[in-house]
DNA sequence: GGGCGCCAGTTTTTT
DNA sequence: ACTGGCGCCC
């Protein structure tokens, strides 16, 4: 015990020993908040107030859930693979596939990914001839999503046009195939669960008895449903540990709501709202930048760390006259950087979006710094793996649809759009799916199709006593997908990608406690889940969905789940110390010795969309402070005078977030250039891009009249502050410039009515 | 059925 | 500037 709690600061140990109540942590950037959540299991748990088996914890990534239970593990003289710790999805997934009656789902219900979920939208609107220009399939797919993240189902969905009617009515359509092919997506796990519960009153109580402690973590990012759903397990008794930052809340736009925290502590009656403020990650003066920073912020919870580290060092400010001087500076910088002894992995650059990082990877290529993105496409998200799945979906679940159409006829088989058009046909009108519709569709169209079927059937007999990984090579030979990549050019990566697909049903047995010569396709024995039954008090006997999943899922069941839960790893191969770049949001919870925070902008961060946006910009500076509160030791800020993006030229201004940063932790490297002479490349690109040559040729007309004005100077105007002249037409006596004022938008001014100052560089 | 060419879109992302 | 998706043509 002494051991479990040493080292805790004053608020963390009162975090983790509070008496069995609802209690909201507030934890801040740095401030130890994974160490306070798992601590608080363990203590729990060696203190004798609650078994394994009765603690609920729930994360948002599989990599979180992952991280605490191995520190768990550590901790604990316990095996940790039973316990009840994973994601949302992952855990709701359990619960379905135990309770798969109840639910009304068939056993070997698949497991849509956002890809998937696309297409099985684009089908539907085919299937009703519905015009998707009109109805775009990815805003129907937002639409379905943002419903069912709100817990709503088409019927309770307030529709108050035709327009929102028609959604309202295929959204109808598109829970009626998925429930006729047995699928299931992200949202509807979490619905689907809910609902299972607050209709079964025996499984309901059954749970909430069961967890009595439940432990969320970045509870800031729970949306509605989320919510509702850690309501209803918590039910009246149990005890509810929410552990989040209102001021790291970046994730509204896909439906994270921060007011979930004040709602929690309301409705959950907390008595006990504990700060965690101290942090042990950064130097003072990027601390101090960062609550001053976040200060500009209304409507929060309230919170300001502090850190007994120091001020450190101060921030280095860069202004960089283009892009790829920006990235130039980047390189130099890191050259030193590495030069002092810092490892590459150490040293991270972020920015707003992935298209900034185009530039600072040219740049870093030829200077041959290894460098590694995050954010790329995933392992099972690759178009070969997603095939190879989709035979295997085929094989436990023939009336998936999307699995179907994937791969009748890849590698192609000779059936074509016009047989495909008939069996969809057939299918429509026996509703039915693809697959049971083949043996009515007639002639040359109808054998081809058969033959298919005989594929999938046949490898299913095949394989019907081999464990998964065998299986998997079989379906890869079998399907013609490797002889296919065989006979490709460019297929060599795409067949090592197959082959680590069997590596990765191997590994997923052995961990998942299936062991490696569990038949693929059975389910676990009847005893087994037998012993697993719960009596309630009502007599109602409940199959518990303990874990492991072999207990309630056949290898392959389970790992066509993994595949669509856990997608694989979202930033490149680990290995080579190399430097890091990622989005500002992938670096969330990552921390840094250097940290770069580039295109620091008006328009691109803070983003120009987030001006509309009802609390866009709060959300930007949230942002910002999780950018800032990313670095150990040093921090660096940059931003440009010119940018390329969408193939044109922007010049921006620079960020609001400068002004909003404590002018003494602050160290601006670059001495704000002079821009009275243009550098080259500030000269080509305004002459290159410029919608009409003629007007530079004015500009550069009128600025040698001696008005002085030119493309891509700075000037303060009193009303709108300082911009940036974009543009200058219309020679003759009534020079007009456009002019970014950044937050104030574009405006268009007569220069010589408009009092324009040139900005003062330092 | 595959390949080429045009057009639209282009903030952030996990499950 | 680039990409991905779709449609048309061979």
């Amino acid at each position: 015990m002494q051991k479990l709690l040493h080292n805790l600061n004053p608020e963390q140990l009162a975090a983790v020993t509070l008496p069995a109540q609802s209690a909201l942590i507030l934890a801040g950037a740095g401030s130890g908040k994974t160490r306070v959540l798992t601590t608080r299991i363990a203590w729990l748990i060696q203190t004798g107030q609650v078994s394994p088996s009765g603690i609920l914890a729930v994360t948002f990534t599989n990599k979180a859930a992952k991280e605490m239970q191995a520190r768990l593990s550590a901790m604990l003289p316990i095996n940790t693979r039973g316990m009840w710790i994973g994601t949302f999805h992952g855990l709701c997934n359990r619960l379905l596939r135990a309770h798969y009656r109840d639910a009304a789902l068939p056993q070997t219900f698949q497991i849509l990914d956002s890809q998937d979920q696309l297409s099985a939208i684009k089908r539907l609107l085919k299937a009703n001839n519905i015009d998707d220009e009109k109805y775009p399939p990815r805003n129907l797919m937002y639409f379905i999503n943002s419903a069912k993240d709100q817990g709503l189902r088409a019927h309770e969905v307030d529709a108050y046009d035709d327009f929102n009617r028609k959604f309202v009515q295929l959204y109808e359509l598109y829970d009626q195939q998925c429930q006729r092919e047995g699928v299931v997506d992200f949202a509807e796990l979490l619905l689907r669960t809910y609902e299972l519960l607050s209709r079964n009153q025996p499984l309901r109580e059954h749970y909430q008895a069961r967890f009595s402690h439940i432990l969320v973590d970045e509870f800031q990012d729970t949306n509605d449903l989320q919510y509702k759903w850690l309501k209803i397990m918590a039910g009246k008794h149990s005890a509810v540990f929410a552990v989040g930052d209102d001021d790291q809340s970046i994730y509204a736009f896909r439906g994270a709501n921060v007011g979930n925290m004040m709602a929690f502590e309301r409705e959950f009656q907390v008595q006990n709202l504990i700060k965690l403020e101290q942090n042990y990650r950064s130097h003072g003066h990027i601390l101090d930048s960062a609550n001053t920073l976040i200060a500009n912020n209304s409507k929060r919870l309230g919170k300001n760390l502090r850190t007994d580290a120091g001020h450190g060092e101060q921030l280095r400010v860069q202004e960089a006259s283009s892009d790829l001087q920006e990235a130039q500076w980047i390189i130099e910088e890191t050259k030193s950087l590495i030069a002092e002894g810092a490892a590459r992995s150490e040293i991270a650059v972020l920015y707003r979006s992935n298209a900034q990082s185009r530039v600072i990877e040219h740049a870093l290529f030829s200077a041959g710094i290894p460098y590694r993105v995050y954010g790329g496409q995933r392992f099972f998200e690759r178009a070969e793996i997603k095939h190879a799945i989709a035979y295997l979906q085929l094989m436990d679940n023939p009336h998936n649809d999307s699995a179907f159409l994937r791969v009748v006829n890849f590698p192609t088989r000779g059936i074509g759009a016009r047989s495909l058009e008939q069996l969809q046909d057939a299918a429509r009108q026996y509703g039915i799916s693809l697959y049971a519709a083949v043996p009515y569709v007639a002639g040359k169209a109808g054998s081809s199709l058969g033959a298919f079927i005989k594929l999938i059937e046949g490898t299913r007999f095949e394989t019907q006593n081999l464990p998964l990984q065998e299986m998997v090579q079989v379906v890869l030979d079998a399907s013609g997908l490797l002889p296919h990549y065989r006979n490709e050019k460019e297929g060599a990566d795409r067949i090592e990608n197959l082959e680590q697909l069997v590596s990765a049903a191997m590994l997923f047995v052995s961990e998942e406690g299936f062991g490696i010569d569990a038949p693929a396709l059975v389910g676990p024995p009847a005893q087994a889940v037998a012993g697993a039954a719960v009596t309630t008090g009502d007599g109602v006997e409940i199959i518990d969905a303990d874990a492991p999943l072999a207990t309630i899922m056949s290898p392959l069941s389970a790992f066509l789940s993994h595949a669509s839960l856990e997608a694989g790893d979202n930033q490149a191969q680990a290995g080579q110390d190399a430097l890091q770049l990622m989005t500002v949001h992938s670096a969330k919870g990552l921390e840094f010795d250097a940290v770069f925070i580039t295109g620091l902008e008006e328009g691109l961060f803070p983003h120009e969309n987030s001006q509309q946006e009802q609390g866009g910009i709060e959300e930007e500076r949230r942002l910002m402070y999780v950018a800032i509160t990313r670095a150990k030791k040093r921090l660096y800020l940059s931003f440009s005078q010119t940018r390329m993006l969408h193939g044109q030229t922007r010049y921006n201004m620079k960020s609001r977030f400068f002004d909003e940063l404590p002018d003494e932790a602050l160290k601006w490297l670059s001495p704000r250039v002079q821009q009275h002479h243009w550098s080259a490349h500030t000269a080509k690109a305004a002459w290159v891009d410029a919608p009409q040559a003629g007007a530079n040729a004015i500009a550069q007309k009128i600025s040698s009249k001696g008005i002085g004005w030119k493309i891509g100077e700075s000037v303060s105007h009193q009303k709108f502050g300082e911009g940036v002249i974009v543009n200058i037409e219309g020679g003759g006596g009534n020079p007009r410039a456009h002019i970014n004022f950044g937050r104030h938008g574009m405006k268009l001014l007569d220069l010589g009515v408009a009092k324009l100052e040139k900005v003062a560089r330092a």
